[in-house]
DNA sequence: AAACTTAGTTTATTGGATAGACAAACTAAC
DNA sequence: GTTAGTTTGTCTATCCAATAAACTAAGTTT
């Protein structure tokens, strides 16, 4: 096995990689601005915008303010230069989003999802994607990748290896996408897109160590330690709706007992719901909790502290800087929050009580989704540093 | 803020580092073998070799065999060309190592620990320290740091922040032995170290993911996560004793309820063995249970359930590829380890299991002093680096 | 208009990696 | 003993990215 050496080549990429970066955080820029962002010298930052500017991603967009010399001539990133489609395969829906290089949507479309089976599922997912295609503008990459949630566990092949409520199992997704499309595929869990999306494009802009609570009908998390996604020795983690908060709790599905899913998700709230004779879902809850119900007030308070004692754990082992509720269960904010907040500063270290943060999902349902298309962006730039 | 930009400089010490580490793992190796390990172009691997032959990091050993050619010069790395110091600061002992650069112990020593005053402890252990420098043979680095693991929360800055078993809150235990030895120190949380020295001396040699749990008085965790040990926000973190494994359990001092160490620490086992009449430690406890005392056996079977579901929820939580019991509960393996692994069996999600392996700490009340000289030794070599 | 400022390019230099030539030192075959 | 072939490690010329410094360009201030 040979190491990636340092050579020449290799200083280039890393320096276009921050120059790149630099414009990319604080555009619209100068030469002369990045240079002294960098440190790199006026020529340097020169020749690599040169580079940048022939590949198409970068341009010049006219002169800016001079303070008393030569004008500057502005630089910003091309976002157009290319585009990635990101979709959130759901259980019961399938949303899909055709963005720039920026993340911005060019595009949007959502669709009920009736069949789980997998050829079906197929069958509806390649025109859906096709469509979104169809609506890229003509640009010098193109579509430069394709990501997606799915409600499941899925290695570093692309392969959804078990996705309890769709029923599948061993699916090799990424194969099948990138067979019929030919460009670069990414399948990661929904769970773990939507920690990325809310990290990139949402309230968790620029935190370097957050948990992504998914609160829908089960409960996933997406790990960012040290600014990146943390995966496990297999490719997956993150599995903390089976994090056992009763030892002796009622026996889960998974083999545990006791597990925080059990408590503190959607499923839970609708299933102690119904005990009390409120059919319906989370809307006809969240209804009922506006027109002042008490007793449904109670229940999204029962499960704010079901996930306060999650969330407590949480904060202990990782102590991380923001734990962020995503998913349906976002939009019971109101009333979970205060419960949910009292539940965490009574359970977790005073210590570690000091910087965290509880944030909710700023992009509500499109956390996920953005988050898909996020990665087939950040792969993309992967690609480019190393080409 | 200046990123750190690529320049011909950093392609040496890149380059320099990939050889000094092919020699570090692979010794006696020659020249050519090295340029065929790396990649690096012969005349690179020689002169870079001179490089850090010149610098006494390395020494010729005379030829290898020929296959047919030219005899091979054999290279190694020279492991005295500089010692660290490890300690280990216990609630009630002292123990400290001195190691070369390869970590091989050169000298030892144990003292118990009566006071905890921080200023009595300073009395003890600087005296404790200079002893231990003072066996160092001459060499061209000399001390290169001196580690130290302590039972508490330490910051960044070396502070310690609260350690309860010594009841010491914002000691600046690094600054202190910084002043008096003038080389480079380092503190961390007994449980961080711990993992290090196992993963580097230990059984965790080579584990890109594991989780090292030190069952003592109380429970601490190290995490090794992508080969590095994970710290949380403030540089702490693993606070997995106070994993909540009962949410409406015992309460504990930390403000939680049901914490993981109420149930199955050295304290919790200790606890239980009292309400049942039989005094004394962890000593006699584990010769009861050598001499068939069914009751204790019964205990100790207990402790190894209740680590078991502390045990499952970390594994479904962080999907590592090893969990490692250490510290002293790692002595009473043959009592606790059958129940332990049924326990987690039955209640960890399969997918993670298949990867999963359960280990005990294979240098038993030393994996925490030799992980701190550990981090003497890694703080030099990164600042070999950079120089 | 002269003096000063700032932006961006050009030029010569530095220094690390490299390919390929080479000398040294060995083995193997005859 | 001779010759051919192999392997090791060094030497040399070359390449290339970054850089400092000089320079051109294009403004503002007095």
């Amino acid at each position: 096995m040979t190491t990636t050496t340092g050579d020449q080549a290799l200083i280039k990429r890393m320096n276009t990689a921050i120059v790149l970066e630099a414009i990319l955080r604080d555009a619209p820029l100068s030469r002369a601005n990045i240079s002294e962002l960098t440190g790199l010298n006026k020529a340097t930052v020169s020749s690599l915008v040169q580079d940048l500017i022939d590949h198409q991603l970068v341009r010049e967009t006219g002169t800016g303010a001079s303070s008393g010399g030569r004008k500057p001539v502005m630089l910003e990133f091309v976002a157009t230069a290319g585009y990635a489609v990101g979709i959130d395969l759901g259980v019961n829906y399938l949303r899909g989003v055709l963005t720039d290089l920026r993340g911005a949507v060019m595009a949007e479309r959502t669709l009920p999802l009736n069949e789980a089976q997998p050829e079906e599922v197929f069958g509806v997912l390649r025109p859906f994607v096709q469509e979104l295609i169809d609506e890229t503008p003509a640009s010098p990459f193109g579509i430069v990748g394709i990501g997606v949630g799915v409600p499941g566990l899925v290695d570093r092949q692309g392969t959804v290896l078990f996705a309890p409520n769709l029923d599948w199992r061993d699916i090799p997704l990424r194969d099948a996408l990138n067979r019929t499309f030919g460009i670069p595929v990414l399948i990661d869990n929904e769970a773990n897109v939507g920690a990325i999306g809310e990290q990139k494009y949402g309230i968790g802009r620029g935190i370097s160590n957050m948990v992504y609570v998914s609160v829908g009908i089960g409960i996933g998390t997406g790990l960012i330690l040290h600014r990146e996604l943390y995966k496990g020795e297999s490719g997956f983690s993150g599995e903390m709706g089976h994090l056992s908060i009763e030892a002796n709790g009622r026996p889960c599905r998974c083999g545990n007992r006791g597990c925080w899913e059990l408590y503190a998700s959607e499923q839970a709230l609708l299933e102690r719901a119904a005990e009390d004779g409120i059919a319906g879902g989370l809307d006809e809850l969240l209804a009922e909790a506006e027109n002042g119900n008490a007793a449904v007030r109670e229940m999204f308070a029962e499960i704010g502290r079901s996930l306060g004692v999650g969330i407590a754990n949480i904060v202990n082992v990782f102590n991380p800087n923001a734990v962020l509720i995503g998913n349906r269960m976002s939009r019971a904010r109101v009333w979970i929050e205060d419960a949910l907040r009292e539940t965490v500063e009574q359970r977790a270290l005073n210590f570690h009580l000091r910087n965290v943060r509880l944030l909710y999902a700023e992009l509500g349902e499109r956390s996920a989704v953005m988050g898909a298309a996020e990665t087939a962006i950040a792969a993309f730039f992967v690609r480019l540093r190393s080409a």
